[in-house]
DNA sequence: TTGAAAGCGGTACCAG
DNA sequence: CTGGTACCGCTTTCAA
């Protein structure tokens, strides 16, 4: 029982494979007419035996696959999935499919994805690795190949990008801790590479130098991805002395280790300190305490890296684009003035 | 800059494309021996030029995609993130890449996405679906076309099944709050669809007739799927008079709303009410209180159903099978001894 | 208004 | 050991 194919369809129709293809693609063409007859009995034979056009043979064909790749550094964060999410809704309004691929924070592997996507011969790529270890070499390289690139939440001069200014929200941030009174304030900093993340460090250290504050290496902790990492980070962070009045972490996902370290520790937030953090996960304001977090909309980031994407396949000349979606400190329960 | 093609290795390397063709594919076939001299040449030229083989043609020819499709009902569980997670590795160490849809819980969109994923001749799908609004019609007719299915989480008898045995863990959850004194346990039962979370909710019936405990039906409440649903639930069920003294959640993402729904209404947990619920997803040891759950290894799910899938790839005629992953009932701390 | 036929980029059989 | 070539299923001129 294999599959019918267009000669099965064009056979039982009475007709040629072409007519067939013209009654399934040129629907509102007027340069190919179609007797309304014809077009009744094609249609009549697709049904019949439930022709599906084979994908493959007509991205041979006709050059495009309309598919575009996405490659996210790990799968475990809520916030990309958010991401994931707003482009697939975007892909698929537009008649694209997304593959996904991750690079489980594993250069290996983040290569290894990229060279699958590009044997598939994708349309487009969308990176929400911002500074992996994917070598500028290796996307200089696909971009010669004139594959349309959009990056996510950096700014690179050679790509479409689209993302939030965190480092401006790192800077406000800043200000709403000070104003509440805070001056030995920690700095949790563990995402998937060095380089991420740096944009909300140093507007934190500016601002310390600005407000006269020395920056106290001790209150800067590096660390991994995973929520278990920002619980062990919080707990060597809040058990020196003297321990930090107010914490700000890279991403609500270790957030929620520094709060099960606080609790472990008997400390209360904000209470004993403040907290704050970055994405606004769907969780964050289910937590206990409710998280102080600059919100972004990751849907909107993933739709509009799609569309950024489809335009530029739609015209690869014109000039690169920057899209910055706009954030919101969204202060809830973990920060508080400073204890005495 | 067109890519280059089999023809540009060919004429780079100075032999025809057949031979290209048996030096990047019978590596260690003996059937068709190339002389390593001509080896390298061709060799040389794929690297030279960089070539990709195109998967499209590649797949047209031999009918393979290497591509299993992977239908969700829903992008916003990180209990099938894992899931995926664990698919998405057992696919590509196969060689095999994942095409995610998600149906958004959403019959139209669910039916789209499965005409996609045919369209583009997946080798296998595998749905997680559960008892969606998945016409059982449409299912026949994909497996009418020989397309390998597998199901994750319900025992259809047409199909090879991986799942957890969550009826038998929500005995095992009745047992559990029985022996701490609980006899007015509600039930929240809110998922993608009516049928599934039904295996929880009779052995919770029959475990209270069991006992000779009333069913009563405002212990029972049915909701959406999201964290919003779960505290809405709640909310309703802790105001009522007389509250529940126990409380079973059918997954983790609920339970969540829960936790914040009691902690608005002042109330603790376990002092106040217990809560269980199931999935164990990462964020449940970090909640506060730490969530008391059915654990079952959602990556090992996914593993699992795409080596399933793999099998049944590998031939068509083998009998079914059906593959159990074991629970077992994490007692953390939002479980405790009735209240008085 | 419809049909014939030339590819798209590979694979694998059959000769040489 | 290597080359010629017939497909895989579809789109799209070009003729009829």
């Amino acid at each position: 029982m294999k599959r019918p194919t267009q000669v099965d369809v064009a056979r039982l129709a009475g007709v040629s494979r072409a007519t067939v293809s013209y009654v399934l693609n040129r629907q509102t063409d007027t340069r190919v007419p179609i007797s309304e007859e014809t077009r009744q009995r094609v249609l009549a034979a697709v049904a019949e035996l439930d022709y599906e056009p084979d994908a493959r043979a007509q991205s041979l064909r006709s050059g495009s696959t309309k598919t575009i790749g996405l490659l996210i550094p790990d799968l475990q964060n809520p916030h990309f999935w958010q991401i994931i999410n707003g482009a697939n809704q975007a892909a698929r309004r537009a008649g694209y499919d997304l593959l996904l691929t991750s690079s489980d924070l594993d250069p290996r592997q983040e290569e290894e994805s990229l060279k699958a996507l590009s044997r598939r011969r994708i349309d487009g790529l969308i990176l929400l690795t911002a500074f992996t270890t994917l070598s500028q070499e290796l996307l200089n390289e696909m971009a010669a190949r004139r594959l349309p690139i959009v990056m996510i939440g950096c700014k690179d001069l050679s790509f479409d990008c689209i993302g939030s200014n965190y480092s401006e929200s790192a800077g406000e941030v800043m200000r709403h801790l000070r104003e509440l009174g805070h001056e030995r304030i920690a700095f949790i900093h563990g995402v998937a590479n060095e380089r991420s993340g740096l944009d909300r460090l140093q507007p934190y250290k500016d601002s310390l130098l600005a407000a006269g504050l020395p920056i106290d290496e001790n209150l800067i902790v590096h660390c991994g991805a995973t929520t278990a990492d920002g619980y062990a980070a919080a707990k060597q962070l809040l058990t020196q002395a003297p321990s930090p009045t107010a914490v700000i972490v890279v991403n609500d996902l270790l957030a929620r280790g520094v709060i099960r370290a606080a609790a472990d520790l008997g400390l209360f937030i904000p209470q004993d300190f403040s907290l704050v953090s970055f994405d606004d996960i769907p969780a964050a304001q289910y937590m206990t305490p409710r998280l102080t977090t600059v919100r972004t909309d990751a849907e909107a980031i993933g739709r509009g890296a799609v569309e950024l994407l489809l335009q530029r396949v739609g015209n690869r000349e014109r000039p690169l684009q920057t899209i910055h979606i706009p954030t919101q400190l969204m202060i809830r329960e973990s920060t508080g003035v400073v204890p005495n």
